[in-house]
DNA sequence: CCTAGACCCTACAGCAACTGGAAGGTCAAT
DNA sequence: ATTGACCTTCCAGTTGCTGTAGGGTCTAGG
């Protein structure tokens, strides 16, 4: 199967899949007589594998990890475990981030008139000279 | 005052103060006779004002426009308004990714035993075909 | 006066994870 | 024979820094 139907069935771009084939994340296809990429099925599997871990927020190392861990039949899925609690944690972590902006900003943003006004409120923010 | 200085008062990396003048977000400080940056008030309060706009999750296009509304005293606080409520609507939409990633993933985690067997519900999940 | 250490300078390379573009080869249909 | 849609490689650019190399400057101590 050649990249651009490959890329279609899985969501990837053709782009991203050479690139995770240039940075060695997955086997290399083989080619036809003509160059052209030919995607077996385990080839696809493993696209499909990191669409997946990617759309759940996995780094690319982490999905060499993951990608790993699929592979070997010895796997204990306590690493497994382990490795997506700390990806809930960060999410966790970011989330809470996230929304201490929202709430400041959403504060300013009751107080900034957003009129013809140059007062504002976030602009006075900004500018002020503290944590 | 010199550039250390400069960074442990505002919380920035001297590497990063120098970023953001290499970039022109910044005026340029003076230069001392042996070619040390010199930052004047004026210097501090806008590396101040940038870093609570990257804190607040600001881009550095969109610290741009708001250090020019900063200065322009015939600015409309809507344009400020609008853009700091596209942003909050952007960390919105953030979150919600987020939270659906986490809520997958822990579902996911209850499935997987986390003992020695190789047996992983969240392996299985991102080795599926499908979206 | 010399030296060590803590600053400061510039300039370039590299990070993540792609994305875009140039320049060219291939293939199927008209 | 030519068009257009593919495919190839390689290189540059993105964001927001961070690291490193290779150097100059300043201050304190011996």
């Amino acid at each position: 199967m050649k990249i651009s139907e490959v890329a279609s069935k899985t969501g990837l771009d053709a782009k991203t899949i050479r690139y995770y084939e240039s940075i060695g994340l997955v086997e290399l296809p083989d080619r036809l007589d003509n160059g052209y990429r030919d995607y077996s099925e385990q080839n696809i599997r493993q696209l499909w594998f990191l669409r997946h871990a990617r759309q759940f927020g996995f780094s690319i190392d982490q999905c060499r990890e993951l990608l790993a861990l699929w592979a070997d039949p010895q796997r204990r899925s306590a690493a497994v475990h382990q490795l997506v609690t700390e990806k809930v944690q960060d999410i966790d972590r970011h989330i809470r981030e996230l929304k201490e902006m929202k709430k400041v900003l959403s504060e300013l943003l009751v107080e900034c008139p957003g009129n013809d006004s140059p007062h504002c409120a976030i602009i006075n923010k900004l500018a002020s000279d503290s944590e």
